[in-house]
RNA sequence: GUGAGUGUAGUUCAAUGGCAGAGCACUGGACUGUGGCUCCAGUAGUUGUGGGUUCGAAUCCCAUCACUCACCCCA
């Protein structure tokens, strides 16, 4: 047997209503915040990823679907969203107004990692880009657009955290006040922090180890060292949160695992989903865009992961309610020789915008009202050789047990029959 | 990439070295033109795969594959 890939999965049956639901709650979202839809390519060249996440991330270094294409480019699945939007801002030429630009995505992003609860190789984010603006209300609408769509949902488990790691120069002075708090207990660091201590410093401080953790505690907070100007945009950032009512904690040791990053970052966690408590990411990123392009551009944005988002859902019992899809109307046929005008019946009845199911496999009677049954349809049609003599559809409602007859000619309005 | 756990009918799970079974689901019937409830019957398996130990293996051992969870990391 062929099976899906590792890490893959089909959805179908109810679920896809759940994401339907969820789906359509983004789109509703980024209209009343104004973010305009973009599609992007679920591919890109290599280099775009390469330079844009880091070459020293995780993501980049072990996790990405990278393969080469027959002009012997080196192409790799989107491993998230945000590189593949910038460059698409650039070659549209989207800075060419100076205006900002608000735009959201949705879609597969694609990582070679173990699967787990709540982690998928093939996995769908939304997510929401504002480029233009070094503001901190910027910084502030896109974590609202996080937090409050969330609280919309129904998600009580959600929480906000936040932290600065700075601009260029202030995030250069942390990193090297914490190396010189780091170093005398250098031996006592795991041997990944150990690693990271040259590569990745800032990383340490997210260390779950537990020797690891006992060390940064101590260490130097990253908001002591901000300068100036990042120090007084944090504190703008959280002020408009204040304003908008948003809880949140400030975390100094959150800092995220991709490189462009600067100033603002933040998480929206819960505690509900195993050990993959973060359903939203993300922050400012003022020199991303410039990697690119012949100038710094500033912009911040998020991505919400939608498989964890439905998992905690459903964590949380807010599809409990929800149904399976149902046909409005079931025809029975009580004998082969009225199949035709079944037929008849059933397209002047979807003609008038109904759903409607009728037996295709030449069941007997009974088995077709245990099909109406177990569809949960409320109501259903009972057409046999009388009917036709009479001229009358029987009429069943299946919830109320009722019956009745009704003269065919009331089939063009059927709206007015239905109980 | 590392570690642990689990693989038996469509599904959920029994059977602890001695005849592979049950609930649910499915199909049919009781009720020949009426679903759900009840009762009856039926279909359902190379016990993930390959090897080994044994008179005998679903059960013990080895390998392999798959799934799950966790680590790393991330949405």
């Amino acid at each position: 047997m062929i099976r899906a890939i590792k890490g893959t999965r089909d959805i179908f049956g109810i679920e896809t209503k759940k994401w339907r639901y969820v789906e359509q709650k983004i789109i509703e979202y980024a209209r009343k915040y104004n973010y305009g839809e973009i599609r992007i390519p679920t591919f890109e060249r290599t280099q775009l990823y390469l330079r844009g996440i880091g070459g020293e991330t995780d993501i980049v270094n072990k996790e990405m679907y990278t393969f080469t294409d027959k002009g012997g480019r080196s192409i790799t699945l989107r491993p998230e969203g945000t590189a593949g939007v910038v460059r698409a801002y650039i070659e549209n030429k989207m800075y060419a107004d100076k205006s900002l630009k608000k735009l959201f995505y949705m879609g597969s992003m694609y990582r070679q990692e173990r699967p787990q609860k709540g982690r998928y190789r093939e996995f769908r984010q939304f997510g929401i880009e504002n480029i233009g603006s070094k503001e901190p209300l910027a910084d502030a609408e896109v974590i609202s657009f996080a937090y409050n769509l969330y609280k919309e949902l129904g998600l009580k488990s959600i929480k906000v955290e936040i932290n600065s790691i700075g601009c260029r120069t202030c995030r250069k002075n942390y990193i090297r006040a914490l190396k010189d708090y780091l170093k005398p207990h250098y031996e006592m660091l795991c041997d990944n922090c150990k690693r990271r201590f040259d590569t990745n410093t800032l990383r340490i401080l997210d260390c779950k180890n537990p020797g690891c953790k006992k060390i940064t505690e101590k260490a130097p907070s990253t908001t002591e060292y901000l300068c100036d100007d990042c120090k007084e945009h944090f504190n703008e950032v959280l002020h408009y949160l204040d304003v908008r009512k948003i809880p949140y904690s400030v975390n100094n040791r959150l800092v995220r695992g991709l490189d462009y990053y600067t100033r603002t970052v933040f998480e929206v966690t819960t505690d509900r989903l195993g050990s993959q408590n973060a359903v939203a990411a993300g922050g400012r990123y003022d020199y991303l865009i410039g990697m690119f392009h012949s100038e710094d551009i500033p912009a911040v944005g998020f991505a919400g992961g939608m498989d964890r988002l439905i998992l905690l859902m459903e964590e949380e019992g807010l599809f409990d309610a929800m149904d399976e899809e149902k046909p409005d109307i079931f025809i029975v046929a009580v004998s082969n020789d009225v199949r035709d005008y079944v037929i008849k019946i059933a397209e002047s009845l979807r003609e008038q915008g109904f759903s409607v199911e009728t037996d295709l496999s030449m069941s007997s009677m009974k088995s077709q009202m245990r099909r109406a049954g177990k569809l949960n349809v409320d109501n259903v049609l009972i057409i046999g050789p009388d009917e036709i003599d009479k001229g009358v559809l029987t009429y069943k409602n299946m919830k109320k047990h009722s019956q009745k007859e009704i003269d065919i000619k009331e089939l063009e309005n059927f709206k007015k029959i239905l109980e």
